[in-house]
DNA sequence: TACTAAGTCCGACTTAAGTCAAAGGATATG
DNA sequence: CATATCCTTTGACTTAAGTCGGACTTAGTA
C-alpha cells in the first residue's frame, strides 16, 4: 500500500495545502508521501521523539495530547479530516512537542521532513498554505487557553456542544443534537477534566432539562440556557 | 518619525524575519513599516477589530490578552523584544483574535497587511521565516495549555521562575534571581490567577524558605525545592 | 506637598472540581 | 457463554483557589 497511487493520492493533491502546485511538484509530493492504514490505539509518535515528519489525516480520528508528570492526560487537538499535524518541528527544528495516537481505525499520509523542507524552501505557495493552517491552529489554541484560564467546565462543555451542533448541521432542528464519536474519557480529557466530573455534569444538565442523553447522542432541549452557560 | 530611516530601521532588517532579503526587498519593507513610540498603557488593538496589520516590538513591553465575558483578563503572551505579534489574521483573513496593550513605554514597527501579503506571496524566504516564528509560538501555546489544564498555580509559578532565571543568566549564582518588570496584576494574569492568590503564594514560598522577595526582585533560596514544585 | 487612584496584602468564607472507593454496565476474548 | 477487562456512574470527602471586604502602600499628578 505504501507510496502507491490509490484513491487517497488524488484526494491528497486536492487539499488546500497542496493546491496550486505544478504537475512536477505534485509528482514530487506523491512520491514523498507514505499512505498507510492504522488500527485504533496505535501510537504515531511520543513527545520528545526525534522528528521524522508530519501527518495528514485522510480518514478516521487522531488525538494530540500531553501527559503531565502525575500521569494526567490532556488532549490539545482532536484532528479533523484532512488536517495535518506534527508540523511544528518542521520549522523550529525541535522534537515532537506532543503525543499522537490514532483513536479510531484511520488512514494517514506521512510526509518525511527532510525531503519536504527541501521541496518547500523555494515554494512560497506551499509555505503560504501551511501558514494558513498554522494561523487557524493558533486561533484554536488561543481560544482554548482563554477557556482554560477563565472558564469553568460547565461553560467549556456548553461551548463544545454549541460548536459541535454547528458542525453537525442540526442547529436549526427543533432538537439539535450531537453524536459523540469519541469515548467519554477522551471527551473529558479534551475538556480538561476527568470522566467523573463529566458524568456528573451530564446528569446535572439533564436534570435541568437542558440536554437529553441517549446513548452516544446528546439532544439539546433548551439552546438558550445552553448559550447562557457558554458565556 | 514615521517611516524615516532611523536607528531602528537598520535593526529591523537584521531580524530573522527579514534576513536574507535582496536589497530591493529590504527597501520595500522599510517603506512599508511605520516605526512609532508608544506610551505605557496605550492600546494597539482590541479583539474583533478589523485587521490592519501586525507589529514588531523593538523596545519596551507589550501584553497580548483576552477578556472573558465576566471581565476577567488572561494574558496569553508577554511579547519579547524583536518578536512580532498580530500576525495570525495575515493568513486566515479574520479579525484580531486578541487584545494588545503596551505595558511600558515602547517602540514598535507596524506593518500594514495588504502590502505585506503582496510582498511575501512570492517570497518563500519570508514565508519560511514567519513559519519559524509561528512554530515557536505554537510550542509556547501548547505548553501553556498543558500547564493550565493539569497544573496548579504553585507549579505554574515555579516553572515561570525557572524559565526567567534561565533567561536572566543568573542560574549559576549562589542565589539566582529574577527581576519582575511587570506589575503583580499582569504577572498574576499571565499565570492564570489573580493578585490575591499570587500574593498568598509568594508569602507561602517565603515562609518555606524557597524564595526571598526584595521589592521587585525574587531570589531563589532553594532551587531544588523549586524544581520539585515545578513538576 | 498633599491628594487621588492604583496596586498590594490579608483574613474569613465559599465553591467548583478533584480524589478515592465501590458498584454497575459494556465489550472483548478465548 | 462465561470470564475478564475496561468504561462509566455515583456518593462521600478534600482541597485549591476564587470572592469579598477592608486596610495598607506606592505612584502619579495637581
Amino acid at each position: 500500500m505504501k507510496n502507491g497511487y490509490n484513491i487517497y493520492t488524488e484526494t491528497l493533491l486536492t487539499l488546500p495545502l497542496f493546491s496550486e502546485l505544478t504537475p512536477h511538484q505534485s509528482k514530487q509530493i506523491i512520491s514523498l508521501c507514505k499512505i498507510r492504514n492504522y488500527k485504533k490505539n496505535e501510537i504515531l509518535f511520543f513527545e520528545g521523539d526525534n522528528y521524522m515528519g508530519f501527518y495528514i489525516l485522510l480518514e478516521g480520528s487522531v488525538k494530540i495530547y500531553k501527559i503531565s508528570f502525575e500521569g494526567k492526560e490532556s488532549i490539545l487537538h482532536l484532528i479533523k479530516q484532512y488536517e495535518s499535524f506534527g508540523d511544528v518541528p518542521l520549522f523550529d527544528g525541535g522534537k515532537y512537542p506532543v503525543n499522537a495516537q490514532v483513536i479510531a481505525d484511520s488512514v494517514l499520509a506521512f510526509v518525511p521532513h527532510q525531503e519536504f523542507v527541501e521541496l518547500i524552501k523555494n515554494n512560497s505557495t506551499i509555505c503560504f498554505n501551511i501558514l494558513v493552517g498554522f494561523a487557524k491552529k493558533m486561533r484554536r489554541l488561543t481560544q482554548k487557553i482563554e477557556e482554560f484560564s477563565t472558564k469553568e467546565i460547565t461553560s467549556r462543555f456548553a461551548r463544545y456542544l454549541l460548536e459541535e451542533i454547528k458542525k453537525s448541521g442540526t442547529a436549526n432542528l427543533p432538537e439539535p443534537f450531537v453524536k459523540i464519536t469519541i469515548s467519554k474519557k477522551n471527551l473529558a480529557s479534551y475538556l480538561g477534566t476527568i470522566t467523573d466530573t463529566l458524568s456528573r455534569l451530564l446528569k446535572r444538565l439533564q436534570n435541568e432539562k437542558i440536554i437529553r442523553v441517549d446513548g452516544k447522542s446528546i439532544f439539546i432541549l433548551d439552546i438558550n440556557k445552553l448559550k447562557a452557560l457558554a458565556r
